[in-house]
DNA sequence: TTGAAAGCGCTAACAG
DNA sequence: CTGTTAGCGCTTTCAA
């Protein structure tokens, strides 16, 4: 038995394609009568339309294009399960692709994604890429993009992140008000805009708030250099400050290394995506970064893109503190 | 400046429209001299063609439908990681989709596959699908599908999953290996032919190989039971092992919780897809059960069944012990 | 070696 | 209220 197609109901009515076309999708024009007699035979015979056709005749597909560095991640991995969800539910469906960083394969990518005339590109780039303005021109006319994530710094564009200052002030916040006084403070690498963000609102809150504490900075690219790290500056401090769970594990990794208690001989507060803070015991107090509201976010721009309605513009999402035991 | 199609090359060349077809996928009918000059044409317009017409007229496409019960899982991350790249590598695209562990999205994700007429679908399927008959009589011809991980119990279908008990098995020899006496050993949900499976095979190796050493059974349905398990369990064993990631988590919980050192007091041994070991210090000894390994064989088992030379096949993937310092 | 023509399944302007 | 017609961009027979 092959497939059902539009003219297969026709004939099998007597009427012509495109009455039952309408029909189907309750144009105004057609009876009720015959919009019922279409809808039935539609079900009896399991109808379903091809997409092809439609994507072929409308020039563009009920598709989303997402590409992020690599879908091992908490973070990403947060987020397209979120936007998957959301794209259910209105009817379209996600096409993934990883970049592995690497600006060359982003590109390709991104011309995968026209190829496929997907209706939008949700993107979170790579650490080199610092030209945008060519995927803004993607298509014609031109795609609709939305940076999330890690998002280009000057370009006029869609773009939704995580409020990194607001997060690193929660954190020195929640710092000074259980009055740390010897505070080891591990962030990312250096070059990173997301670790010198986090750096500088993180400084200024405890300026802000006339702190007294003593505040040891240091760097680490990778959990085995925050193990490091944290080996030699756990000692005397009384607070650790982790600005990525990546960071998380290396300290946390030293901490029981040293066999140090927490949250009596050091308490522990991280910046995180939720996960990795509930592995341990007790549980790690975190401010949240999670991919979930993220993506919601982006998914209702992109619909707004998509339907026209949208102007450019820059969304920064806050993140709450989360309360384990270890502060 | 609108879409390249054939038409305008054919135009631009005072050509057919199907020699320019031709020309462009090296029909040997085509004089070397036209297939040049159609070619330049199409490389300096930059020529790509439409991906929908193609689908329509050829009526399958080159995407791949993943189906899983959740996203967020790091033997899920890996597995479509892995995929994604194979797939890239292959000119496919991934359409992703989650049934949150419901038979219902499940069947309408299916459906959602039928409709893309995707050229295969991956699929590991929930806990409560009981008959996936109907899922390979999906389309017309059906459309290939490869189970994977979570595979139906009964039917004759292309199969590829972890060797659960090859994986037990390792553990139980790596325990017997290190003459551990007091053995704490935590497994899952015990209805879950998973658990039975390895809880079998750890059993037996156990008698094949005349140990001595005292076992002690738990079952543990989550993180928080396994932590609960081991809290009690933990006094007197000398090792523990787990049988997945999130009992781990659990277990070493309660160790931290309990002060013990590692492997000095307690000896560690898990099944695991690899990142949660690596979280700890020292690192943990385990299993390995990731899902990269499995994503090759699925895809190529694929690429077979798309070029029409698949035999249905039952595949298990052995695992292999990856040291820590925690055993 | 190339071209003409039909048609994949659907939509939408236009005509009745 | 319904039908006719043209065509989206491509592949593929058939004919020249």
């Amino acid at each position: 038995m092959s497939e059902v197609t539009l003219k297969k109901l026709a004939d099998m009515l007597n009427l012509s394609v495109s009455t039952v076309s309408r029909a189907l999708k309750d144009h105004p024009d057609i009876s009720a009568e015959t919009r019922l007699k279409v809808k039935e035979l539609a079900l009896i015979l399991d109808y379903e339309p091809n997409t092809y056709a439609i994507n072929l005749r409308t020039n563009h597909s009920k598709e989303f294009g997402v590409i992020v560095p690599a879908i091992v991640s908490d973070f990403y991995q947060s987020f397209i399960s979120s936007l998957e969800e959301e794209a259910r539910l209105n009817g379209y469906s996600l096409i993934i692709l990883q970049s592995g960083d690497d600006p060359l394969i982003e590109l390709q990518n991104l011309k995968r994604c026209k190829q496929n005339r997907v209706s939008g590109i949700f993107i979170s780039v790579t650490a080199k890429t610092n030209d945008v303005s060519s995927y803004l021109k993607l298509g014609e006319p031109p795609i609709p993009i939305v940076f999330f994530d890690k998002v280009p710094a000057y370009e006029a564009c869609n773009k939704i992140c995580v409020d990194d200052i607001h997060a690193a002030t929660l954190a020195a916040e929640a710092l000074i008000l259980k009055k740390k006084k010897n505070i080891l403070a591990v962030f990312g690498n250096d070059q990173l805009s997301i670790t010198q963000k986090r750096l500088k609102a993180f400084d200024e809150t405890f300026i802000k708030y006339n702190s007294e504490a003593a505040i040891a900075i240091y760097h680490a690219s990778s959990t085995n250099e925050a193990f490091d790290v944290a080996m030699k500056g756990l000692d005397g401090a009384d607070a650790v400050f982790c600005m990525s769970d990546e960071i998380l594990i290396g300290v946390m990794k030293a901490i029981q290394t040293l066999g140090l208690k927490i949250p009596n001989q050091v308490g522990v507060i991280a910046i995180s995506g939720g996960l990795i803070p509930t592995f341990y015991y007790p549980q790690i107090t975190y401010i949240e970064t999670s991919g979930f509201k993220l993506a919601k976010m982006a998914f209702s721009k992109m619909l707004a893109c998509v339907a026209g309605s949208a102007y450019i513009q820059e969304l920064k999402i806050e993140s709450v503190m989360v309360e384990g035991g270890s502060l």
